[in-house]
DNA sequence: CGGTATCCCCAGCGATACTG
DNA sequence: CAGTATCGCTGGGGATACCG
């Protein structure tokens, strides 16, 4: 990372919430509640198995995603979203509402962009 | 990009809104309003000439920044956020208050989660 | 099941040089 | 000033195979 930490307060957080796959995974843990790792990999569709246990370990990390080993046969593994990640619940559907009131309007911009010139 | 848009509403507009550099750039015109290219490269600092116009472009294509060009001799060029960009600002305001209140809960999960294992 | 290990590839960025 | 053009590289992600 070449750092965008220069003159934007917001950055650092950028960097933690929104990086690659990451809202994905804290919706689906927020929306349908604690998940093993293959109901996550189902419901995320597209997300290979490497890359959903390096933003798991690294979520986990950051101390918005629980990881609760049980040493059963076969092992199981539960993946619960924390109070800390819950926290962002509110902003994310300030996201949501935005999307819905803004993005046709992103849409048409794009066109207009598109067909001039 | 290979899309994480499978079950996430708020993928597209995270696509468009927290991509590399796009908060730095939409933050820096939000706050000091209106500035020309150079402007804006000096006070963003570490992004290079070709990526800063790329996302400039990517900006002004998503109608979120407008620019202006002034056939003057040198030229001028200015840039700044769009009606649609500005209202992105209440959740860049909501980001900045939740960076403030739990980046520090982020920092102490990492070290705790490192100092273990 | 819930991963890790390995190889590979290419989009994206940096550096540099050039232009209207 | 405000870019564009070209080159070179790197690291993040995909595909595949394997393991406790």
């Amino acid at each position: 990372m070449t750092a965008p930490e220069q003159a934007c307060p917001i950055a650092p957080v950028v960097d933690i919430v929104f990086s690659r796959w990451t809202t994905p995974i804290l919706w689906t843990l927020n929306e349908y509640g604690t998940q093993r790792f293959v109901e996550l990999e189902r419901r995320i569709g597209t997300i290979t198995a490497k890359v959903l246990t390096q933003r798991l370990r690294q979520l986990e990390r950051d101390g918005l995603v629980v990881r609760t080993y049980h040493p059963e046969v076969p092992p199981r593994v539960e993946y619960e979203i924390s109070e800390l990640g819950r926290s962002l619940a509110p902003l994310f559907a300030s996201l949501a509402e935005w999307s819905q009131h803004n993005l046709a309007k992103v849409e048409q911009a794009r066109l207009r962009y598109d067909k001039k010139d």
